[in-house]
DNA sequence: TGGGGTTGTTACCCTGGGGTAACTGTTATG
DNA sequence: CATAACAGTTACCCCAGGGTAACAACCCCA
């Protein structure tokens, strides 16, 4: 079945995405995607350059709609706290939806050469970054940066567990009551500087 | 230079570690292993299987120096608080003091090839089991067993953090600021079922 | 001092898999 | 239709790197 290059590209993309996500970044050949995506080899080379070029496309996409949809849902709410609920929120519902997106990321598979380690690690600071606010003013700002990476690493960590054990949750609850947990201890490290 | 056959192994195991901390698996080569080790390939095949074999080896050792650290300072501990505030600053000395090891475990050079998922998560698994009765006892279990989760991925995102950008840190402070954030937080949890 | 066990080396095999050259259909347009 | 531009295939190159067979040096003990 012929498409017209710029489909051909979307579905190489959508279908590796995939692939990468069950399998991890070494474990899956070229000759994988392209039967994955009913097609031989040299055609994923007439849309990407290397396995690196598509795996980075890859991880630039999935990074794009993390961040966008947490500094959304950040950006949508005035208080501290309510700020709080709809990040955890938009993080877990993008876990739920955006599956193997999630897991390309952050799955136990995931690759991490020296670049697309660098990649992820981007995305992740960047979601740190979009959360900093919500820390008090007044800690320092390094020990503030410290304590987003936590936070990230926090939803980071329940979703992997979530997620890999393919047990299904609702990310509204679930965001609640992370979020709960993440402010009153913010709160408290506020107190005890 | 000629080593009696324990003593080799021993080195093997304690070169490789950092070898592989530092380039992932994927990266690193028998090559690269022997050569750091001032030895031939050949040697290590006398010592390990395979490259899996000794990888795995190499993630048995880490984890049970992490898991015993844990569950000792935990074990010394009378109540809630202060056992949250032990396993903290347990889990943080013991990436200050076993750097290598915890990049290999957590780091995102990590490999994750099926076994080594699986001997991984299961590290993951024993130390927030450790963690779990922190957690009051009139919530639901599957839900208790994710926050625990939840509190790991919160030291391990502070943790990576910190040692990826190669700073050094108070592990005792450190310890007792995350131990405040997350007592307070799984109390506020507590009171919002 | 010489032979057996032990430690180590050299030199190789061999497969997996990234990447490509050269060719074959297929569609659009004058 | 003819032909160019495009989509796709077959068949291959090539090497990094895991793993091993065969040989060499060394050490200890009778």
């Amino acid at each position: 079945m012929r498409l017209p290059a710029p489909a051909r590209r979307e579905q190489i993309l959508d279908v590796s995405v995939q692939v990468f996500a069950r399998r991890g970044f070494h474990s899956t050949s070229m000759n994988d995607v392209a039967d994955a995506a009913g097609v031989t080899k040299p055609v994923l080379y007439q849309h990407f350059d290397s396995k690196q070029d598509l795996y980075l496309a890859l991880l630039d996409e999935a990074g794009n709609r993390l961040r966008n949809s947490v500094t959304k849902a950040v950006a949508g709410a005035a208080s501290g706290k309510e700020q709080t609920e709809m990040g955890f929120k938009a993080y877990f519902h993008w876990v739920a939806e955006d599956h193997d997106a999630f897991l390309l990321l952050f799955g136990s598979r995931a690759s991490r050469d020296e670049e697309s380690t660098a990649a992820i690690r981007r995305i992740t600071a960047e979601t740190a970054h979009a959360i900093a606010p919500l820390i008090a003013v007044d800690i320092d700002p390094e020990h503030q940066r410290v304590l987003a990476q936590g936070l990230v690493g926090l939803a980071e960590g329940v979703s992997r567990h979530l997620v890999e054990r393919g047990e299904s949750f609702d990310a509204e609850q679930l965001g609640q009551q992370i979020a709960d947990l993440a402010w009153a201890g913010l709160r408290a490290v506020h107190r005890n500087p």
